[in-house]
DNA sequence: TTTTGAGTTGTTCGA
DNA sequence: GTCGAACAACTCAAA
């Protein structure tokens, strides 16, 4: 058999996107199955199709994009970099590599969705093959759906739904070598400046991007913490969360790998099964997320219920500034925005307390913390973030209801009960006895200069009085749920 | 079509 | 200190 020049022989773009690993990687997997080489690519726009990355969200790239380079060089191959808008980048590469075919782990946000499905359209037309998997979920946003085959609104049924219909993929390991064309040009990463300097505020950040941070992490909680993990989740100052979350955003571990660890460590007995599927629930949440963005897209800046957005909201600079600082007054509020900002990570427990601050008891719109959030989290999603903001704000799908408002001092009393977390976070609060901590405006002035708090002085009184905040609140929230009634009326 | 049961994470008040 | 009820009905999903 005569080959002669085989179209076959024309590389595979592999543009990698939130998909930064080589394991469990669908689109590597078929690519490499071509036998072709491959040109893997990584295109940085900051354009205006998407959401632009937040400033933590970028640190972490800065590592992974690294950690990603590093895998490929070890068989053989390395990471393109290119900057700019990705259907220009793309196809400069194409031309430049000869490549006629673009593989793809699809994105499932919508902006992202729809940018790549004109690229595709647009180059389908002019005969260049398109490919897209699933890397990112357990199950594509939109193949879950009721019996009346709409979408689910509520967590519980859409999780049995999900977990009925999803069976693990088999494993792929990464191609043991890649052949990459040599003469392809990539831009130099120092270059981007994804790390910041003057000043560089990620000097308290604690984390190993990349994939082999991600199993690690993996298999560290679910031979341990896992075991405790339905209650434990809940206090911010034991280490019993998996902080898989930043690990999951970029892809650096396929979702389905989670699930299967988790049950694997139950199956070995080390881990009570309805702690491990309490886990594996956190995961279909997740899912839930991503599948309500997919199917109510304007729910990334606006209420899923849109009598939320007439909420009459404060406009409160000095406030929202307060809050970002980690200085309200209430220490669990600040011990959990400090914590966020010094490590680009913050506790779940203490998102919702801070979430739950930010719009009730100071009223500003969810939309101001979202953004904030956007920023300052490694594990910035979209999905997620926005769902969560909008469960805290009672506007979401499945949300919690409007008269629920955390007590910032009863949930640090709970769930910091030892305060652990807050004496990290807050040091100027250290020497205070536990009894006080959550409150120190309550404390006798002895106690207070004892442990060195002055009030107002070296750490702040309450930006706003609890009971006075919740009945304000109250009332914001049930002139929205008039403005419901009066509609159908 | 109608009915029925259920719904992530809380707080406050009064007995 | 502990407990149950109220908060406020509503929407969703499935039988």
């Amino acid at each position: 058999m005569i080959r002669g020049d085989d179209v076959t022989d024309k590389p595979v773009i592999l543009w990698f996107r939130q998909d930064l690993r080589l394991h469990d990687n669908p689109a590597l997997t078929a690519a490499a199955a071509t036998g072709a080489p491959i040109v893997p690519v990584y295109v940085l726009d900051q354009g205006s199709r998407v959401r632009p990355r937040g400033a933590a969200s970028l640190w972490w790239l800065d590592k992974s994009l690294r950690a990603l380079d590093a895998a490929l060089r070890d068989r053989g191959s390395r990471l393109i970099l290119r900057r700019g808008d990705s259907e220009t980048e793309l196809r400069r590469l194409m031309a430049e590599t000869g490549a006629d075919r673009l593989y793809i782990n699809r994105q499932w946000e919508p902006d992202a969705a729809a940018r790549d499905s004109d690229l595709a359209h647009a180059l389908k037309a002019e005969g260049v093959e398109v490919k897209g998997w699933n890397g990112s979920n357990l199950m594509p946003p939109g193949s879950v759906l009721n019996g009346s085959g709409e979408p689910y609104k509520v967590f519980t049924p859409f999780s049995k739904a999900l977990l009925a219909q999803w069976t693990p993929p088999p494993h792929t390991l990464g191609p043991r070598a890649l052949l990459t064309p040599e003469d392809v040009a990539s831009d130099d990463l120092d270059a981007w400046g994804l790390h910041p300097a003057r000043p560089d505020w990620s000097t308290g950040f604690d984390w190993t991007p990349g994939e082999a941070g991600a199993i690690s992490a993996l298999s560290r909680f679910a031979s341990g913490p896992m075991a405790d993990y339905a209650d434990g989740r809940d206090h911010p100052g034991r280490p019993v969360t998996s902080r898989l979350s930043p690990y999951l955003h970029f892809g650096e571990v396929a979702p389905w790998r989670a699930v299967e660890a988790a049950r694997k460590a139950a199956a070995d007995g080390k881990a009570p099964v309805a702690q491990a599927e309490k886990f594996v629930s956190e995961i279909v949440w997740r899912e839930f997320s991503a599948h309500l963005l997919h199917h109510f897209p304007h729910i990334s800046d606006h209420a899923f219920r849109p009598e939320y957005d007439a909420l009459p909201w404060r406009d409160d600079p000095k406030g929202l500034k307060a809050w970002t600082r980690g200085l309200t007054g209430y220490p669990i509020v600040d011990a959990g925005m400090r914590q966020l900002w010094t490590t680009g990570w913050m506790h779940n427990r203490v998102r919702m307390v801070v979430a739950s601050f930010l719009i009730k008891h100071l009223l500003i719109d969810w939309r101001e913390g979202e953004k904030w959030f956007w920023d300052c989290l490694v594990d910035a999603d979209l999905a997620s973030n926005v769902q969560n903001w909008q469960w805290v704000a009672g506007s979401g799908a499945d949300a919690s209801p409007y008269f629920r408002i955390f007590n910032p001092i009863t949930q640090g009393r709970k769930f910091d009960e030892d305060g652990r977390y807050v004496r990290r976070w807050v040091p100027e609060l250290a020497r205070l006895p536990d009894r006080w901590l959550h409150a120190p405006w309550e404390a006798p002035p002895e106690v207070l200069r004892d442990a060195g708090v002055r009030l107002g002085s070296n750490y702040p009184r309450p930006i706003v009085e609890h009971d006075a905040a919740r009945k304000r609140a109250l009332d914001a929230l049930k002139s929205v749920d008039k403005v419901r009634r009066d509609r159908e009326d």
